[in-house]
RNA sequence: GGUCCCAUCGUCUAGCUUGGCCUAGGACGGUGCCCUCUCAAGGCAUAAACACGGGUUCAAAUCCCGUUGGGACCA
């Protein structure tokens, strides 16, 4: 068999939302599984709508989830005179024709056709048109469509489909000022690019016959078609920005890591087993055609979030600790030109990435270990810095001052030393000391907490905590 | 309106091809318990689904037909 050849072709008149990044990591894991070739176009034939900035955000979008293209981007802009050339090779073989009519005639058939009750297809009137071309108009370029017999889609995931001729129009392929339209550039295009497999959303199911008559009219033969159902939100409708971010650099600012989003898009609609977490190396590995499903999927944030607190946690803590560097420099948590020393913000990662789900969370979280003094908790404060812990409290700073080595061990068994000789239990004095040395009641356990803050800044705190008690 | 697609816990899904191993499994979320210096994380447990109706068959989540519901495309 020839070598897998797939593409992934958004129109840039946005940004790249969710289920195209889905798709185009379908395509991607397929072709890397097949060790083919995975290419990346850019339909932007629509001028209108297409904008520099919408292609910068898809090429973003596709390096920060880590698909990388062997082939492109190629610009169908780029291409016009091809389609022109096939288009007018068409038109020398009777396979098309050249159509004069009015967007306002058609739309008066259409209405009345409707009327009628028939089908508001075209007539085809213009195939049959003779004499001289009716002056001031701009023709289209028509498909001559078969008007009998069946068209056959065997679709790789959805399983055969059939379409009745019947149904479909002499379909416009090139528009009056010399644009192709949609389905024709894309045929074009695959077949040149020799694109073996079409791994597409469903919502083009329906062009696929008109699709593989342009093929066989073109004199090629057609790709495989696997079409993906949709992604929609967790209403069922399909999952637009009212539910939220659906562009994918949107998540890269809310603190997603990229594993994360891949992981949990690879899981709508595509399974292995019981399996839930894939690195991307098994995702590879495992990926097939055959365990898509055929039903559309609910965008479910939360099984996201899970994912993320995962990634978080397993992570290499040395590249959570680079990501993490940005957030805390937008959250004004660190100032724009510092630099933590990297083996203790490793440290921190550590200690902060039990309890955060993302890099935003972890950066809101990591406020206490910045600054130089506490940004305290009124209410907190008054619950926990009360006058009958000030002798544990100056007992823990003489105990402190004396401790050595400013690290997890020693500062729990000087801690300890403290309870003993006080009597308090653990939760009698931890929570106290958690106030006073971050501001809030939650943190991670107290002897990180310390060890991270260090000696200075732990002592400083506690002793300025002493002064609250009044 | 026409054409096409889809249908298992709230959600993602396994099982469906080749009916019996399904008293339907896993995961997120929920609930409860354990652990515990807070919050998490973790561990254990638990509730929760074969859309409906007909067939076929000794036997159907699995096959067939219909209905309903959702979605897409075209207009």
């Amino acid at each position: 068999m020839n070598q897998v050849r797939v593409r992934f072709a958004p129109s840039p008149t946005g940004y790249l939302h969710i289920g195209g990044v889905r798709t185009a990591l379908f395509n991607w894991l397929f072709a890397r599984h097949e060790k083919g070739v995975f290419i990346l176009r850019i339909e932007d034939t629509d001028r209108a709508r297409s904008t520099p900035e919408a292609i910068q955000a898809i090429l973003d979008g596709m390096k920060w989830v880590g698909l990388g293209w062997d082939e492109g981007p190629i610009y169908q802009t780029d291409c016009l005179a091809i389609y022109k050339e096939q288009a007018d090779r068409l038109l020398a073989e009777g396979k098309a024709y050249l159509c004069y009519c009015t967007e306002e005639e058609l739309d008066a058939r259409r209405k009345e056709a409707l009327a009628r009750k028939e089908l508001p297809k075209y007539d085809g009137r213009c195939r049959r048109r003779s004499g001289a071309a009716p002056a001031g108009v701009s023709p289209v370029t028509r498909f001559v469509s078969p008007q009998d017999g069946q068209t056959i889609v065997h679709d790789l995931i959805k399983g055969d489909v059939t379409f009745d001729n019947a149904q479909l129009d002499d379909l416009v392929i090139v528009r009056s000022n010399g644009v192709p339209t949609y389905n024709f550039g894309v045929v074009v295009d695959d077949a040149r690019m020799a694109i073996t497999h079409v791994i597409r959303g469903d919502d083009h199911l329906n062009n696929t016959p008109r699709q593989i008559l342009l093929y066989r009219a073109l004199g090629y033969e057609p790709p495989q078609f696997g079409h993906l159902s949709m992604i929609l939100g967790m209403d069922k409708v399909k999952l637009s920005k009212r539910h939220g971010a659906t562009s994918v650099l949107e998540y890269q600012e809310a603190g997603y890591l990229p594993e994360a989003l891949t992981n949990y898009l690879v899981r709508l609609g595509w399974s292995h087993g019981d399996q839930e977490v894939f690195s991307s190396q098994e995702m590879i590995e495992k990926f097939s055609l055959e365990n898509i499903t055929r039903s559309p999927a609910a965008f479910n944030p939360e099984k996201l979030l899970w994912l993320n607190g995962h990634y978080l946690k397993t992570g290499d803590t040395k590249r959570v600790a680079e990501l993490l560097l940005p957030f805390l420099r937008k959250r004004g948590v660190l100032d724009g030109g510092a630099q933590p020393d990297s083996a203790w913000l490793e440290k921190l990662v550590v200690a902060l990435r039990e309890r955060a789900q993302t890099l935003v969370e972890m950066a809101d979280k990591a406020a206490p270990f910045f600054q130089e003094s506490v940004i305290m908790d009124q209410e907190a404060a008054k619950k926990f810095l009360t006058a009958a812990v000030r002798p544990a409290f100056a007992r823990l700073v003489a105990v402190l001052e004396q401790t050595s080595v400013f690290e997890h061990d020693a500062l729990e068994q000087g801690f300890k030393s403290v309870l003993a000789e006080t009597g308090l239990s653990m939760g009698k004095l931890a929570q106290p000391v958690r106030v006073a040395l971050t501001g809030t009641t939650v943190s991670p356990g107290i002897f990180d907490v310390m060890a991270l803050l260090g000696r200075e800044r732990t002592l400083a705190r506690l002793k300025k905590a002493i002064d609250l008690m009044g």
